[in-house]
DNA sequence: ATCTTAATTGACATAAAGTGTCAAAAATAA
DNA sequence: TTATTTTTGACACTTTATGTCAATTAAGAT
């Protein structure tokens, strides 16, 4: 991953809201992340890849829902690799089915 | 991607099973993919990626449904991303969602 | 059992993708 | 304008992926 094109709702987009709504400059939650401003912004505009831990640490820092922003993370990975894919949709039922399968029989 | 752990029914058994269904050798198949037996192998197991490219060839070699081998490659991918993730559901309805609605508006 | 073919494994070199750091440029606010 | 925030790109470095090959292991035939 790490290039955008992922329509609207990106966690991406997600966490520059929430920052923005409450005044934070990049680099107050840069150090607070420890990490650098650049990278942070980008990660902002989906230019680079955003960890779950740092969904989680912004989840708090922004006192904000953890498995909502983690959800939209997931699905960004997911959306991604079906990008322009004619059977994208299938591919999600299918994936669906097969989790549901794994968590009821002797799974994996 | 690259590892395996996927439950059962991943494209590589699939297309595993084909081949020994129609008797062919590695050593064939890979010659006429132009791949090295070892990489095919792999593939099969799921020690190494499979490429829509190699799924659509082999589709063609075995003469089988082109699309339920890729609707198998995708889904093993979508997986792949929501391993032993609890709330990988919730993701894979979110990304269903927003797919629809990107078909629907003039999503981009 | 041997002989033969098929399949797997691991090492290696190379290529590609991702990462962190920094400074300069661009945008925004005061 | 000046000050601050944000974006951009270059760079070195690391990690992951890829292709090739040889050696090992497994399976089948005789």
């Amino acid at each position: 991953m790490s290039i955008k094109m992922l329509s609207t709702n990106t966690v991406g987009e997600k966490l520059r809201n929430l920052r923005e709504e409450q005044k934070l400059p990049l680099r107050k939650v840069a150090a607070l992340l420890d990490i650098d401003v650049a990278i942070l912004s980008k990660m902002e505009r989906g230019e680079r890849k955003i960890t779950k831990e740092i969904v989680l640490k912004l989840a708090n820092i922004y006192k904000y829902n953890a498995d909502e922003l983690l959800v939209s993370f997931l699905s960004d990975k997911i959306l991604y690799e079906i990008q322009d894919e004619a059977l994208g949709i299938e591919a999600l039922k299918l994936a669906e089915e097969r989790v549901k399968y794994m968590k009821g029989g002797d799974g994996e």
